[in-house]
DNA sequence: CTAGCACCCTAACAATCGTTAGGCTACTGT
DNA sequence: ACAGTAGCCTAACGATTGTTAGGGTGCTAG
């Protein structure tokens, strides 16, 4: 009803090509006018489908909000060894990242602004709720010796979240998803009993 | 001579206080005026000092280059086996992130501004210097076979230096430097034929 | 056929941006 | 004692910012 397949869906694009912009300069940086430029269309015709700039970087970032959390529900829903808790929230951060990799960039580069801009409270509570499961399930793996003892919980956590993101400026270049879960598993685990490989490896 | 003890030195000061506001809100986020207001002076008097925004930006980011470049050409006229000379890049690199943090998190933030400024061409050239270094040193160490063969060594070394750069934003949060060596170098180095740990440890 | 709405336009608003002009004060070298 | 200048000020410039006002066009429901 509301959005015809036939019709070309403006919004979406308009949300497309700005997080890209806001993504690779900055929010601040990106005026409105460079956003309608890339859409082909006017400053002033972009507050036809959202009320100001501030709206238009929350509806980028609840979109994806809206999908990690749902990974994470899923992930916290499920009965899972702490390790392979640690491994699923990983490949799920990875995955988010993937699917929005422009969200995930302005998120963790404008940080002032996603901290203050009140139409992000509910994004900002979110990330409250993941840190937590990220910082318990850390704790169960050090506690079940999984993780070697010299990392805390919420220093690990960060380590982590900062290596993940870092990852979402590397556009294809010669570096995969496994890759990367590859070096943060392999870094923080401690060794088996048994030697050899530090734990599991990727299906390859 | 020219810069006395006794006075107060404020260009030193403006640099500090924008290299902190252009590291946690971004460049082009950052005005004159609050940067004036960190200093308690006016913004018209920060010309006195600076001919440009973009000078100021600048002479910030050619502070940090100028340490990284002695470190790094140090350790290009050193003799070292690849893995030494890997592991000893990686505590330049975050010896400089240490020192000159601010400037790091500009750097690896702007990079659009970065890459447009006419006054930051050494700097640039500087840079590209580096990564030779970087792929020449990963390059060996694969060959000699410390270095699983599942990396390139141009991905490889974006992937490390997104790690490493990652890192600037984590102030003393209970993450050492030791702890990142431990996670990067351990995460990629191929195991040791002697099985137990992957390579070396710290000192601890 | 017509009323209405979705969609986009041009023109302009006040605010703020980086920057310049010109003047005041206090210290310095001779 | 006096000229010079380093260092900071107030006031203002033109350009650009996000945003608003108001009008036009074309599809669509009744």
């Amino acid at each position: 009803m509301s959005q015809g397949t036939g019709r070309a869906n403006k919004r979406d694009a308009v949300l497309r090509e700005s997080a890209r912009l806001f993504a690779e300069r900055g929010v601040e940086a990106t005026t409105m006018r460079v956003i309608a430029d890339a859409c082909g269309m006017q400053a002033a015709s972009l507050y036809h489908h959202f009320a100001s700039k501030d709206e238009l970087v929350a509806a980028i970032l609840v979109r994806s909000d809206a999908h990690i959390t749902g990974l994470y529900d899923a992930i916290r829903d499920a009965s899972l060894e702490p390790v392979d808790r640690l491994e699923a929230m990983i490949r799920a951060t990875l995955d988010n990242l993937g699917h929005y990799r422009d969200a995930a960039r302005i998120y963790y580069r404008d940080r002032a602004h996603v901290a203050a801009s009140p139409l992000l409270t509910q994004v900002r509570d979110h990330a409250v709720a993941h840190d937590e499961l990220w910082d318990r399930t850390i704790d169960a793996a050090i506690t079940a010796g999984r993780i070697s003892p010299r990392f805390a919980a919420t220093g690990l956590r960060r380590l982590l979240q900062e290596l993940m993101w870092s990852t979402a400026r590397l556009r294809g270049d010669a570096v995969s998803a496994d890759d990367i879960v590859h070096v943060l598993l392999r870094g923080v685990l401690a060794p088996e009993p048994g030697c050899g490989e530090p734990a599991r490896r990727p299906e390859s």
